[in-house]
This record gives structure tokens, C-alpha cells and sequence, in this order.
DNA sequence: TCCCCGATTAACT
DNA sequence: GTTAATCGGGGAG
């Protein structure tokens, strides 16, 4: 990243993702994901929404016990966990808390930094607000799906996440789960205030990819 | 085996 | 605001 000077390039390190997912969630607002294609190209966006699953949660696929799907959101922390969802997209896990506990956070939406032009390829759409704000759209920009699932985002090299800037606490808002039916879901999404890369929001686009 | 429906998106009226 | 697209996970039978 040649621009904030800020921006710190130090990789998260294992214990950074050992930590109750929602605690995770928060933390990884401001973060950079890193994405290093096979062609050599690099994608960075920066991460500013989330949103925490945890395993005695109904609306977390780690509910009904382990099974093939969910293996990896039950292995140690640090690593992707890519399902597929309404037969034609894909959403990123980053998995959380110790070995053997199924829980995850969800990457929703993030600001496109670097790659942008691989980016719109990707996605067909020009409109940097488009490109990743929202799960199945910033798995599309970045290239992820079945082949990324349960790859290592610690000590791999595919995928990866720095340090970037923290979000200060006046600047993170949390709000209940996008698509969780419960009438009173946690305030586990956790998204920058004000930010218009957003899935959701004042300002944020939503519809047709012409816009 | 069958069947329902989902941690979504884009294109409608 | 509403809905089609599209498919696999996993509970029911």
C-alpha cells in the first residue's frame, strides 16, 4: 500500500484471531485483506463491515454440530471458511476463538484499495462503491470460492491481513445481523459510521450494477 | 431420495 | 418494495 503512511503492513498474528468472534468482528474493522491472485496481481481492500457467528447461535451454520460443510469454522483460528449460498454465490469466514469451537466472522464489505481494475473485471461493474460492498460481491471482487476454503490467512500466501489502521470506538457502529430472522438479534455486525463501502446504509447503492 | 430454503444479488414495477 | 436466478446442505421420511 504506497498511500496512508499509517496504514501498518504488519501481518494479524494467530492470537489476534483466538478471541471470541464478536471481539474479532469489532477488530477487524480497518484491516487490510490482502489477496495475492496466481498471476501475480495483488488486491487489497479494506475491511469496514462484519458480523459475528458463534456456535449456541441458531443463525450460525456451527449450530447443528459439525458436519463436512463446517469443518474448518470448527478448526483453529486464522483460517477462511468459504461457503456457497443461493446456488450462485459465495461468502468469507474468517474463523475465530480456539481449536475445536465453531465459530467465525463474516467479511461483508470492504474498501477497494489496490486491484481495482482486476476488480471490475471481476465483477463487471465499474462503480467502486460496487465492488465489495457486501459478502457475495467482495468474494467475487477478490477472487475467492471453493479452492480459498480453509486456507490459512496467517501464514499463507494467497490471502493475508494486515494491520492496516484500527477503528476508533466513536466510529464503529453495531447493529443486529443482516438476513437473521430473530426479533432480537445481538448487535453483532459491526460496520464504520459513515463509510459508503457499506452493504447497507444511507448512501449506499443498491440494485442495478449500471449505476 | 425428496424437499425446503438460505449469513445474496440484480433487475423489476 | 418485490422477485427470479440457481444449487447444495441437511433434516425428514
Amino acid at each position: 500500500v504506497r498511500r496512508s503512511p499509517r496504514l501498518s503492513r504488519a501481518k494479524l498474528t494467530r492470537s489476534f484471531f483466538a478471541r471470541p468472534s464478536a471481539v474479532v468482528a469489532r477488530d477487524l474493522l480497518g484491516r487490510l485483506l490482502v489477496r495475492e491472485l496466481s498471476d501475480g496481481q495483488r488486491l487489497i481492500a479494506r475491511i469496514v463491515e462484519t458480523e459475528a457467528y458463534q456456535e449456541d447461535d441458531p443463525a450460525s451454520h456451527s449450530f447443528r454440530g459439525l458436519t463436512e460443510r463446517t469443518r474448518v469454522m470448527f478448526g483453529p483460528p486464522g483460517y477462511l471458511y468459504v461457503y456457497f449460498i443461493y446456488g450462485m454465490h459465495f461468502c468469507m469466514n474468517v474463523v475465530t476463538g480456539r481449536d475445536g469451537e465453531g465459530s467465525a466472522v463474516l467479511l461483508r464489505a470492504a474498501e477497494p484499495l489496490e486491484g481495482l481494475p482486476e476488480m471490475i473485471k471481476r465483477r463487471r461493474v465499474e462503480s467502486p462503491r460496487l465492488l465489495c460492498s457486501g459478502p457475495g460481491r467482495l468474494c467475487q471482487a477478490m477472487g475467492i470460492g471453493r479452492p480459498q476454503n480453509g486456507t490459512d490467512l496467517v501464514g499463507g500466501a494467497e490471502l493475508r491481513v494486515l494491520a492496516g489502521e484500527p477503528i476508533t470506538a466513536e466510529l464503529v457502529r453495531a447493529t443486529p445481523r443482516v438476513g437473521v430472522i430473530a426479533a432480537h438479534d445481538k448487535p453483532w455486525r459491526f460496520l464504520v459510521r459513515g463509510n459508503r463501502h457499506v452493504s447497507r446504509g444511507p448512501g449506499q447503492l443498491t440494485g442495478s450494477p449500471r449505476a
